[in-house]
DNA sequence: GCCCGCATGTAAGACGTTACATGATTAC
DNA sequence: GTAATCATGTAACGTCTTACATGCGGGC
């Protein structure tokens, strides 16, 4: 696989979970959430659509509205949506920005379990980082380009905020789950 | 060229304009600024730096220590220097974190007066994709999926923490920079 | 004896981007 | 009439990753 990089089609195929939706509503609602995860091309966009059928992954429903160009709206099998659960529940070898907001996007596919243990597994990730960093920074000291310490504070101002929303969404999670641990209970 | 990305090649042009590197350097260099930029695998570091070679924008200096493997240590060439800053001087278009991370690492190559451009470019994109989340959280309310919920709070606490990393910096470099005015005037 | 660090390199393949092509409708 | 939106698709290209290959030296 190209990278540690979440192939377009995982992804697609948790949106779909979410209800059926065209090409162009994919692009459309993943645009809407600005830079995040980007919205995807059209050249990998349909072609990915398209390995999904195949892979009987996924079915389409070809609509023909009035005056419309016709719409290909996708919906999920249930190979399919044994694929995706299959890529979720799964190891997740640590991963980077923009894989780790994919998963998030498709947190409710999850039990609140196991998008706790995801959040925590990223802020296991982010700590490394952010000592990485601190300990970067105090070996340079001074010394070391403009350049470098700019890149550092900036490195290291980044993980101290993803850390915070982190640990601030953990606790409202681990709070939520052990309240309805105990209505269960009651 | 493959996306908006930088091209590793462009970036190795900045960092050999540091200092002489050899590809291992580099990679270790990299490696030690943890996330931010990544480290480059060797299938495209070696090949990137014989390019530059070949452009002539580089010169290799093939050294053997006692009992070490060979050590090719690369410079930068004039014309090097030049597309070196061709490249950062120019338009930059609207660039990703990653992009925008090499560019800060670069930064002491570049006139205060161009990395606060930089910056101040860097801070209008951040202000857009952040108003642009504000609005479809605002539009989505408490409808949508707790995953579209968990991955809008989370962007915009990222936004929110870059935007105030670069108002922060920009006003010290402003600062800075006209105090140095100032002496230069006195 | 074995594995790790140093150090460079190649080959195959995955992935995604740009740019182009198509075509109807709506709004200015 | 000209542009933008809706909507799908192809082809060429570049870039990067993985996995492999090589080889010496030092520590356990």
């Amino acid at each position: 696989m190209g990278a540690g990089r979440v192939p377009l089609r995982y992804f697609l195929l948790g949106l779909l979970a979410q209800e059926p939706m065209s090409g162009y509503d994919i692009k459309q609602f993943l645009k809407q959430l600005g830079w995040l995860i980007g919205s995807p091309s059209c050249g990998s966009l349909y072609p990915a659509l398209r390995a999904l059928l195949k892979d009987g992954l996924a079915t389409v429903d070809t609509t023909q509205s009035k005056g419309k160009p016709l719409r290909k709206v996708y919906t999920l099998t249930a190979a399919g949506k044994q694929a995706l659960h299959r890529w979720l529940g799964l190891p997740a070898t640590s991963f980077t920005l923009k894989d780790f907001a994919m998963r998030l996007l498709l947190a409710n596919h999850l039990a609140p379990a196991q998008v706790i243990h995801h959040l925590r597994q990223r802020r296991a990730d982010v700590a490394d980082h952010q000592e990485h960093i601190e300990r970067a920074i105090e070996v340079t000291g001074t010394t070391g380009s403009s350049g470098r310490r700019f890149a550092l504070d900036y490195a290291l101002a980044l993980a101290r905020a993803e850390l915070a929303w982190l640990d601030g969404t953990l606790s409202a999670l681990v709070r939520e789950s052990s309240r309805s641990v105990v209505e269960t209970a009651v």
